[in-house]
DNA sequence: ATTGAAATGTTATAACATAACACTATACTT
DNA sequence: AAGTATAGTGTTATGTTATAACATTTCAAT
């Protein structure tokens, strides 16, 4: 019991959702861990989990806070960069470059490439996939002897 | 000719480039500003001739280097960066959030939204308007209740 | 048990950007 | 022409974002 009242009072304090959607994703995401054969340590777990319960753009810095706090052990900037490394890298977050935010991705793996829209105001966001939109960044992309790796 | 040869050395030190191209964007620049009333100091565009010269995405503190050994006087972080707010504000310059750097606009005030491809290995970079892209975007945007701002 | 690769801990610092305040130039009023 | 308001610039300091470098740990494969 108290570890739950505990868990529950640091959803509350950090402003943590736990939706279908953000459990789904979770599923989701050690669904294809497991079978990619991705090392998906307890940090990597715990940071994914706060940038998806969150559910707003996160700062780095701002990640680091709430995963000391919620770990109880001091943490570096390092040990933030690289989870956040791993999970862009596997497509389970997102950067947002223009707000240095970082948000965790509801369908990791589904979709390729995604664009988002961000309120200027209160950095609410909308993640789109327009399977037109990225067709034609590639085309143009293909015109201009360039390869999309990123988007 | 001593100043002559000078400009040419510091145009060649930098790897400043001095086509017909980036003369044209001089030249249609100075003219939105003197359209608009707009207050083009010597340092706004001294700044914007380093940028758009250059010819390839440039860092601030690069910027700010170039500047500093260009007009012989250090300058500090904060004037390039005002400078930089000018000239995106306008549409003389763009912004890489993806690499912090920044571009020159080879057709200002033309385009409205353009996107660019960028080399991962050189930071080479091409500035592309499509009209069906955009238009797509703003539409995706309206039908989720946003409305698009910045691109 | 040994080794090798990946992950993490830790310190320091690099790279990018802005706050805040003082000063200057300009152009607008009366 | 003096006053004043505004935009632009100079300067110091600091805030914010991100990574380098090296030590240590973990864990699976030999």
């Amino acid at each position: 019991m108290k570890v739950k009242f505990y868990v529950v009072w640091l959803i509350m304090k950090f402003n943590l959702k736990n939706t279908k959607e953000v459990q789904d994703s979770i599923a989701r995401v050690l669904e294809i861990c497991e079978l990619n054969n991705l090392v998906f340590t307890e940090i990597r777990q715990k940071i994914f989990e706060i940038i998806i319960k969150f559910k707003k753009p996160m700062k780095a810095y701002e990640i680091l806070d709430v995963f000391t706090e919620f770990t109880g052990k001091r943490a570096h900037p390092p040990t933030i960069y690289r989870a956040i490394d791993f999970l862009i890298e596997n497509g389970f977050i997102h950067k947002l470059n223009s707000i240095n935010s970082y948000v965790g991705c509801f369908h990791p793996k589904v979709h390729k490439e995604c664009y988002f829209l961000i309120c200027k105001i209160c950095n609410i966001y909308k993640e789109c996939c327009d399977k037109n939109l990225t067709e034609n960044i590639f085309k143009s992309a293909n015109k201009r002897d360039f390869i999309v790796s990123n988007t």
